[in-house]
DNA sequence: TTGAAAGCGTTACCAC
DNA sequence: GTGGTAACGCTTTCAA
């Protein structure tokens, strides 16, 4: 690698001390304009940049933050919420001069390990904390290591600055929808147990079903893929499924999975919307495609991911911190729900 | 932050000297066996794992190596080759102690000065430089920068190190299948001109068929989403596309473009396999899902990573480096492809 | 074999 | 307002 140019050439080419040079450059007071103009002119000259190296040993800061996906590869291929939400934390990062660093906690390793390694190692200033399950161990750990932390959708009592969507209002809108259109046997296809937004889901779903005055109905549960959209759709309407007392409006936790649960009916002959109609959660591109177009809860990953930064950077830097709470979950609707069968 | 245990407090605790433990712990020679060990069972004691920050400044090096992303997020969402790459990258990156800082580069921003500043703050060792366009910019300017980069999949004159996966010889195989099948009329579905990959796969199916003795037929430029796939079989197939002479075998460029191009088809009608034949490449998890399944070319994303990273560091660490080669992307034949309509 | 000290590029403190 | 200088945590060089 090239040399690249250090204060200290900054500081000669300006005539000054270097300790001049870093009060000019980083707005502090106690450098008279004039000098300060002519470092900047030095600096730019120079195309002097701070090295993050150094500043991050002086400054007991590593200007990174981290983030470990969980999952297995193969289900963040298809996973929608990562890119908008990786660019949303981005958008904060960047101008502030932060990095993000993204590791891949494989299935097969220890996942706390990764935040243990982040953290001994002094690699990033915080993490963000997502796809939180019940009783995360990951809220001890972070505590223990001492290690500045935000979650994302946490469950109530969450002990650390967290961002929140609301998702029962959505959920509610979309029932009142569904009854409006004369559905009155419902059933759920959720998201795996362990996962606190899965169970938030189901709940807000539930009580709102029997809000409306109707019951529940049954639950699914699958895994937030295509696959196991589509399994839940054979489960429910396959040949071995009871025939009598069939859900006429199905929510699916997730877009993907009820792009999966749509495709499957379409091969068992079931309707969409005509026999059944469909609802997801997310508001993934994908839904605007597949026909019928997929009604769904559209939320904001990016701008989910942008707050998360910016509570992180806020505790990094040893602010108070309070959550952040953005705008709920909102109903869209579009082709696949629609009147219910008589 | 807790303060966290240095060097110098494992020297205290052995009763050596710092460099000793610095020279111990590395493993270097010059410190007797006797002491390594009361050196290491100091350092265990007490936890202690080296600071990033400080050997970085020390080092020189970052211990950390960038990948820029160019997309839209929201083409990001649905593309499924990220995971993978990205999941292949850890793999070898973080045994070997480095990290990977991944940037968004808004379609926004100018995507140069990403590495720009990647390089000037000295926060990468290297980038990887992934979905090349025809005289990628990126090229010259790494080598202005003197940063360690490399390429994945690029043209045959690339002048950096790279990583190649063959996709000739599977192209050549899926249009000897479709020959077989009794497929006479072809056309393509392209991926954008500017990308490098888009032009290799469109010239490796061309001349394929040509090879075969038949005429390549239409080529329709998509963007590698889905949506660009069910617009692409709209223009081919829908109302206003001439009627005779139409494809019986269309290759699409990505697998996505490939399932929004059935999709579309289903819904003008044209049945696949029976009046078309179609073909996809990459071979993500979504066309086994699809009916009818996607024919399709699997390729390596993670395998693909992981011989990036490995180059790279091998670049980093001054080592000479030599190409990598994948082993060819190999053709799936799934329902999407059968025998050619009378 | 061991240890002292310089150096990596900043920031921050404290004299002047 | 300005300029030394210590400190950050490590690696590396060089004497002892």
């Amino acid at each position: 690698m090239a040399e690249r140019v250090t204060i200290v050439e900054v500081a000669a080419r300006a005539g000054v001390a270097i300790s001049s040079v870093s009060s000019a450059l980083n707005g502090r007071p106690g450098v008279s304009e004039q000098t300060r103009a002519r470092i900047r002119q030095a600096a730019d000259d120079l195309g002097f940049v701070p090295s993050v190296r150094g500043r991050s040993l002086s400054a007991k800061r590593a200007f990174t933050i981290g983030l470990v996906v969980h999952r297995d590869p193969f289900v963040l291929e298809s996973d929608p919420f990562f890119g908008s939400f990786i660019g949303g934390l981005e958008s904060v990062l960047d101008p502030r001069g932060y990095a993000l660093i993204l590791q891949m906690g494989s299935a097969a390793d220890e996942p706390l390990d990764r935040y243990r390694r982040l953290a001994a190692g002094r690699r990033v200033d915080g993490v963000v904390l997502n796809e939180l399950t019940v009783d995360d161990p990951r809220v001890d750990l972070v505590r223990e290591l001492d290690l500045p932390a935000v979650g994302v959708n946490p469950a109530g009592d969450f002990p650390l600055p967290a961002v929140r969507q609301d998702d029962s209002a959505g959920i509610g809108e979309l029932v009142d929808h569904l009854v409006s259109l004369g559905h009155r046997r419902f059933a759920h296809v959720a998201g795996p147990g362990r996962f606190v937004h899965s169970r938030r889901r189901g709940a807000a779903w539930r009580d709102a079903v029997v809000a409306a005055g109707h019951d529940p109905g049954a639950v699914v549960e699958a895994d937030f893929t295509y696959d196991g959209g589509a399994r839940a759709a054979a489960r429910l309407f396959g040949p071995d499924a009871p025939v009598d007392d069939r859900p006429t409006a199905v929510f699916c936790a997730n877009d993907l999975a009820a792009i999966g649960f749509m495709t499957e009916l379409d091969r068992l002959g079931v309707r969409v919307p005509g026999d059944v109609s469909v609802a997801g959660f997310d508001g993934i591109e994908l839904g605007s495609y597949v026909r019928p177009g997929l009604t769904t809860l559209t939320t904001a990953p990016r701008l989910i991911g942008a707050e998360a930064a910016r509570l992180l950077l806020s505790s990094v830097e040893g602010e108070t911190v309070t959550d952040a709470e953005i705008e709920p979950a909102r109903l869209l609707v579009r082709a696949s729900t629609g009147p219910a069968a008589r």
